[in-house]
DNA sequence: ACAATATAGTTCGACGACGAACAAATGCAA
DNA sequence: TTGCATTTGTTCGTCGTCGAACTATATTGT
C-alpha cells in the first residue's frame, strides 16, 4: 500500500513548492507577487531584451500569464517594452533602474525567509539533490509534448 | 551573481513541481483535478473518517478550497458525508467504494505519466534525496507561523 | 454558570493561471 | 509572388485558491 519511490518524491516536492511559495509570497513588499520576482530575477540573471514568449517558457507558465504579469511590472514601473526591431509581432522587455533595484530588495527579503531553514539543510545536502534534480527536471521537460 | 544554493534548489523544486502537476493533471480522467486526486490519496493512504480542516492542512491548502474540493468530490459520489457525532461543527468524510475505484484507477494513470522519467532518475537517486528533501519539508512546516 | 475566545465549515470578492480564439506579422512552399 | 501554416501577443471565459468575514458550535477562564 505504499507509494512507489517517485510518488513520495513528488509529493514532497510539491508540499515543499507550496511552503516556500507561500512563505516568499507573504514577505515580498506589497502587491509584488513571486510570479513577478521570478521574472524580475530571470532578467537579471539571464539578460533582459528578451520577449514575452521566451521568458514565457523559460518560467513555465502560459502566455497569457506572461502577459498579465508584464504589464503589471510595467505599471508598476518595474520594466519596460519596445517593439522588437526584428520581428513586427514581438516586443522585448527591458529592466528600468527600479526594477533592478526592486528585484535586489526583493532577492534580499527572499534570503531572509528561507534564511530560517538553513540550519536544517546543510550546502552539502542541497548539492548532493541537486544533480538529481536537475536530471529529473529536465526528464520532465523532455517528456512535455 | 550566481543564485545561493538553496535558492537554486528551490527554484528546481518549483520547476518541476509545476512540470509534474502539469502533466499529471492532464493525464486524470475529465474533470477530476490534481487536487482532488490528492484528497483521495490521502484518504486511502491516512484513513477516512477525517474533518475538511485535516485534510486541508494535511494537503496544505487552505479551508475555503478544501470545501470546494470535497463538495466537487461528493456531487461525484467518490466521497460522502457524515457529521462529526463528537463535534457538532465538523463533518467527516468517507470514501465511498466509487471514490476508491476513481483513486486506484488515478493511481496507475499517474504511474503512466511519470513513466517516462523513470529511465533517467534511478530508484537509488531519488533515495538519496528524499530524506534532505523530507528534513527541508519539516523545516519550512516548522518555519511557518 | 457565563462571558470571552477559538474553531469548523461556508460564502464572498479578488486574483492568477489556464485553454480557446483572435489579429497582426512572419516563414515556408509551390 | 501568392497562399498556407506558424508564431506573437492579447482578450475572453472558466476555474481553483486565497484572505476576510460570517454563523454555529466548542472550549477556556473566571
Amino acid at each position: 500500500m505504499s507509494d512507489p519511490p517517485l510518488f513520495a518524491l513528488l509529493n514532497e516536492v510539491s508540499i515543499i513548492e507550496h511552503l516556500a511559495r507561500n512563505r516568499l509570497e507573504r514577505a515580498l513588499p506589497e502587491g509584488l507577487r513571486v510570479s513577478h520576482f521570478v521574472v524580475l530575477n530571470h532578467l537579471v540573471r539571464m539578460g533582459d531584451g528578451r520577449s514575452l514568449v521566451r521568458i514565457a517558457r523559460a518560467v513555465q507558465v502560459e502566455r497569457p500569464a506572461m502577459t498579465n504579469t508584464i504589464q503589471k511590472l510595467e505599471a508598476r514601473g518595474l520594466v519596460r517594452l519596445e517593439p522588437d526591431p526584428r520581428d513586427g509581432r514581438g516586443k522585448l522587455v527591458f529592466l528600468t533602474p527600479a526594477g533592478r533595484a526592486a528585484r535586489q530588495e526583493a532577492v534580499a527579503i527572499a534570503e531572509a525567509a528561507v534564511a530560517p531553514v538553513a540550519g536544517d539543510v546543510s550546502i552539502a545536502d542541497i548539492e548532493s539533490v541537486l544533480p538529481v534534480l536537475r536530471r529529473l527536471r529536465a526528464a520532465l521537460d523532455r517528456a512535455r509534448d
